[in-house]
DNA sequence: TTCTCAATTTGTAATGATTACAAATTGATA
DNA sequence: TATCAATTTGTAATCATTACAAATTGAGAA
């Protein structure tokens, strides 16, 4: 296994990689949850009590501009963030609102509506109750 | 061929069909351009002068409650709405920001990770050069 | 080491879409 | 015609994001 250190990793993505940055980026490389800018910057200002919400807006938006990372925005209200760059698409639980990663199967070739048109980027959103929100609905239902 | 009025056809989903939702769905049905809240207000404002924003903030959201019309946030900055509710997919070009529908086969059985969870919405986005745009720029670089 | 300067960070104010809310208007029914 | 709930309207509040200018940082020069 090799291990390659987040700093050398913004680096070889052209990023100098400041303190603000290397923290930004670990937290949602570490992350799960697909956070917002208040859910990041709220983590780390503990840590880093100089931080400013701003410094979160701009990493984010450079780290976007060097492919490294990705907006979501499955909310209507407010962007999510992902270090997960690879395609997959994702899904948001109207009940716990949590939002998951599932895996898809790559369908550009099947859209023959798209002929000519030059496709960059893909975004697929669902949205119901997942796993656990659907199990807890169908048990008060047996009652 | 069969012709059912507007106000007819919000009565039937249970929207009492006033001046301003009447117009505002004539509106939205006959655009093609995925229209914000803004668009929409412009349009009808010098029809109707005293028409206020907020009705058509109320209304739209009244027609997306009773299932007849649906918010598209393939923009991060603004909603935009549609009055085509079956299932299609939505490209959004860089160039001239243009809204395009697509038709989709329904690949709901593909995803596999999501067994359990219930899907209710879909929602498809791609992004890129539009057909007219693409042109346009190997134009350029044939030169 | 100390100096310099561009890049980065910070704090504050502005922006702009959306929502909250209360008053005015409408329109169906009695 | 009177009533009253639903709808519409206008204004203010909210809140995520951006603009911007001042402060700080840190890598290389001297
Ligand atoms: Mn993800
Ligand atoms: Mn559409
Ligand atoms: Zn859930
Ligand atoms: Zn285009």
């Amino acid at each position: 296994m090799m291990t390659v250190s987040v700093g050398d990793f913004l680096k070889s993505h052209d990023i100098k990689p400041s303190y603000q940055r290397v923290k930004i980026y670990e937290f949602l490389k570490n992350s799960k949850e697909h956070p917002t800018v208040e859910v990041i910057y709220s983590a780390l200002n503990p840590e880093i009590p100089t931080l400013s919400k701003t410094t979160v807006y701009n990493t984010l938006k450079v780290f976007i501009d060097k492919g490294i990372a990705m907006a979501i925005t499955i909310d209507e209200r407010e962007v999510r963030f992902d270090a997960e760059i690879r395609m997959h698409g994702h899904f948001k639980c109207y009940k716990c609102h949590q939002v998951y990663d599932f895996e898809m199967a790559d369908q550009t070739a099947d859209v023959e509506a798209l002929d000519g048109f030059q496709i960059m980027e893909r975004q697929v959103f669902y949205y119901g109750l997942c796993d656990h929100c659907n199990q807890k609905l169908e048990e008060v239902e047996k009652q």
